[in-house]
RNA sequence: GACCCCAUCGUCUAGAGGUCAGGACAUCAGGUUUUCAUCCUGGUAACACGGGUUCGAUUCCCGUUGGGGUCGCCA
């Protein structure tokens, strides 16, 4: 019988859950999944300054929409201190750390680690053969002067307990690597494996820092993107499957996820091709949860109120089809639907209410509306073509004003199904609320 | 500065010596449509540069350039 894979998250609780680190969280994942492994969470919270209650939160939220879910209990690398601490003291009795006062500050003695003074190689699973000559790795501390253990200490230890097979990690720790590798031949632990992932960066290429803003899971969740979208998009951003698929479910995602195919390189998200992927998924959704998603989406932008009612607001949605390619695109583009105190755009009132003859066109259709047996589309659309044939208009002459009338914009779903949706009540009075206003 | 990593259309990528260098997003031109979106058809668009190796390099090697990472008693 074969080890278990076994992969792990790690992140440090700092209040907010960067694209860069949930991508290594779904590579991690995904490459646990796929082998049939464990996929472990380690909250790094040693920093007690960051990492509040809150801050934790946030990274279990974030994991949680993304449905990374983990094996077993979460660590909590603050409860490890006395381990970390006794391995540090065996390192000392076994001469592989020894104490030393590194001055400058006058702190006193501090726990260092020694480097043992020979190449170190390994096998990246992503970039490769790795090595780094004897004469580049310098000893390090592992415990401060003030007695607490520093990062690579902790890490190494908590990946030892925790029986960590596969380091996936960011490419910012490859040179970490080698000091890592160093401690786990001290102890005499067996060597995990080790991924490396590129970064990611924005649209300058650089580094992506807080003004960017779009870099933080919870930001995309506000956006109205879906998980699945972002977790298609990001598994895809120095991964592919090695065909030429692309919108996939998180089983597909699963099942094709092997570590030699990453990319090395880094690359940038395209905020564009992520809209057309969320748009792809919202496709898959059903009418119920994309009006959940929806629904949620105009209460978080102050849209939402509960006199709306829910066959209305499903009518809505159905009638605008795949123009949500957002769940915030129904406030954004659509609150027309559900307020009377809609707004008039400017340049459709004037090309198409403004025009000549357009409020008289708008009154003809008032009455013929008003005099309609069944409001439906089909029967408005058919009054309006025989209003057309008669008066010989083009069916843009009719349309058109009648559109920005009803929904002060010009742009929409289709107008009779639109009408049909909104009701006959709903309808005229809005006409006659335009024709008074502009006439 | 030292050490290390990276380099295919604008972007994400396929490609592992011989391909018309493929796909997707974006873009452009048509078509469908009452608008927009969708949808359909077609187009523009890439191997950073210079040396090798080879009958033949996007692919292998070296160098150059460019980009990035790391050099803490941060994580």
């Amino acid at each position: 019988m074969t080890t278990p894979i076994r992969t792990r998250f790690a992140p440090s609780p700092t209040g907010n859950v960067h694209i860069g680190n949930i991508r290594a969280a779904i590579y991690n994942w995904l490459f646990a999944r796929h082998e049939g492994g464990e996929f472990l969470l380690r909250i790094e919270d040693t920093d007690l300054e960051r990492s509040t209650p809150q801050a934790v939160r946030t990274v279990l939220d974030s994991m949680d929409w993304l449905g990374l879910d983990h094996d077993g209990e979460v660590l909590y690398q603050s409860t490890q201190r006395e381990k970390h601490l006794e391995i540090a003291e065996r390192l000392l009795s076994t001469g592989h750390a020894y104490k030393q006062d590194k001055g400058g500050t006058g702190k006193g003695e501090c726990v260092v680690f020694r480097m043992p003074g020979k190449d170190i190689t390994y096998h990246d699973e992503v970039k490769g053969d790795l090595t780094k000559k004897a004469e580049d790795l310098k000893d390090f501390v592992i415990v401060r002067s003030d007695g607490s253990p520093v990062f690579h200490l902790g890490n190494v230890v908590d990946d030892i307990t925790m029986g960590v097979t596969h380091v996936i990690r960011g490419d910012d720790h490859v040179e970490n690597t080698f000091k890592h590798i160093a401690m786990y031949e001290a102890i005499g632990a067996p060597v995990p494996k080790f991924a490396h992932l590129p970064m990611i960066v924005n649209a300058q290429g650089k580094p992506y820092s807080k003004r960017d803003g779009d870099a933080y899971v919870g930001e995309f969740r506000e956006k109205g993107f879906l998980p699945s979208a972002l977790f298609n998009s990001l598994a895809l951003l120095g991964w592919s499957p090695g065909d030429d698929r692309e919108v996939m479910t998180r089983d597909e995602l699963v099942a094709a996820f092997t570590l030699d195919r990453v990319r090395s390189a880094p690359s940038q998200l395209d905020m564009t091709k992520l809209l057309w992927m969320n748009g792809q998924h919202l496709k898959a959704l059903s009418p119920e949860d994309c009006a959940a998603g929806c629904r949620e989406a105009m209460q978080r932008q102050g849209l939402w109120n509960d006199a709306i009612d829910p066959a209305y607001f499903r009518a809505v949605i159905d009638c605008m089809g795949e123009r949500i390619r957002l769940f915030t695109d129904l406030g954004d583009n659509a609150a027309f639907f559900f307020t009377e105190d809609y707004p008039y755009d400017e340049k459709s009132v004037r090309k198409r209410l403004l025009k000549e003859g357009a409020l008289d066109i708008l009154r003809e259709e008032l009455a013929l509306l008003e005099a309609l047996p069944d409001f439906t589309a089909a029967a408005s659309d058919a009054a309006l073509h025989a209003f057309a044939e008669k008066t010989g208009r083009g069916m843009g002459d009719l349309v058109h004003p009648l559109r920005v009338a009803v929904s002060g914009t010009g742009v929409g779903p289709g107008l009779f199904e639109m009408l049909e949706v909104m009701g006959r009540d709903r309808v005229l009075s809005r006409i006659r609320r335009t024709l008074s206003r502009f006439a």
